[in-house]
DNA sequence: CCTTCCATGAAGCGAGTGCTACACTAGCGC
DNA sequence: GCGCTAGTGTAGCACTCGCTTCATGGAAGG
């Protein structure tokens, strides 16, 4: 009675919350997620928000997941070259999240991030998944190295660093960027040796 | 009239909140800040924070200061030796962000430049100041170098990276760390060349 | 026409926030 | 003793938060 398929305009009219709901996050970032907010925003009310999506935190996660999904599509263009070295892989997402299109969904996984590492619910969950799905996402971009292999988490930290610091204070990081990827490609020079 | 060496004992019973205000943050972090929880743990009242402080964000800014200066003597514990190279540095501050006296410190100020990364005030200016310290710190403990000069903030970046990573989702930095002193250095050998 | 049920608006609840007004005590100078 | 002021407890304000209750409109089905 009560699941999706007996009312699919109901799950239809939540899907294209949804779909508004993360246009605007990308958009404003997560600070706008309050529900009274969020509904003048979205042109609804928070009582219509609660009615379609039963919580916030079920809202949170259900929006978030759609992101997810728009980028994994962006990335999939990326996806396609050859694996590539530690250091070359990092000039390529540096570039990429300098990229207009792809710097919005650096900034919405960055605060994610740092919500969770601040112990907020329901981010702290979500972002467990998300640094699951890009370790393993970067291990499937990187050359294989017996040698010294790199962890995706090393690649992953100096990203989320960069973001984070880049957020925090503009134009703080406009060296550190190119700085590391040249650094890490040195380094990559030496890896066989 | 209303200056602080006028009622010497309210200027000490300031200096000792915050002090006491200084160490809960450090053991608990900074979701413990809201008026009512802190006064509780501080044997105070909400009322009586901001009888000493005037607002909570004079507050949170003397705390945060205070724990600047404590770190700062921390720190100079460990800036006596010589400059060093970008890898060699990034080993000593990841190792010692490992030392459980200095984590707490690393943790609290991660947290604030995350709530500076979402805007929140009054963290946005605190963090502004942070990272024009550090990366004033971080330029006098490298090694000059007129080839490629190592921006503080790339070191910065790693190290706010690796510390998010970790308070976000334990555990999945171990290898990251390590690794990423060592790639640097392997650059560090190519500098020169 | 009458019922039934989905969708929605209006108002409100209870808890939380930073902060304030008021009253009171205790100690000090006159 | 009197007045003054610093310190502090109590209560409360105005606000935001996620969420709920109530009432209603309106369309579908008997």
């Amino acid at each position: 009675m009560s699941d999706d398929s007996a009312t699919p305009d109901r799950a239809g009219r939540r899907d294209v919350l949804a779909e508004a709901a993360a246009e605007l996050v990308l958009r404003e970032g997560l600070g706008t997620m309050g529900l009274r907010g969020l509904a003048r925003r979205l042109g609804t009310s928070d009582r219509m928000l609660i009615y379609y999506f039963g919580s916030k935190d079920t809202l949170v996660t259900g929006v978030l997941a759609r992101i997810g999904e728009k980028l994994s599509v962006l990335l999939q263009a990326y996806s396609v070259g050859p694996p590539v070295s530690p250091g070359a892989f990092l000039g390529q997402v540096l570039a990429l999240g300098r990229d207009p299109v792809v710097m919005p969904f650096m900034r919405v996984w960055t605060d994610v991030i740092a919500r969770a590492a601040a112990g907020e619910a329901p981010y702290d969950m979500v972002a467990k998944k998300v640094v699951a799905d890009w370790t393993a996402w970067i291990g499937t971009r990187l050359i294989p190295d017996p040698d010294r292999p790199c962890p995706p988490a090393a690649l992953l930290s100096i990203v989320e660093g960069v973001t984070l610091l880049e957020m925090a204070c503009p134009g703080s990081t406009t060296e550190a960027g190119p700085w590391l990827a040249e650094a890490l490609m040195r380094a990559d020079g030496r890896a066989a040796g």
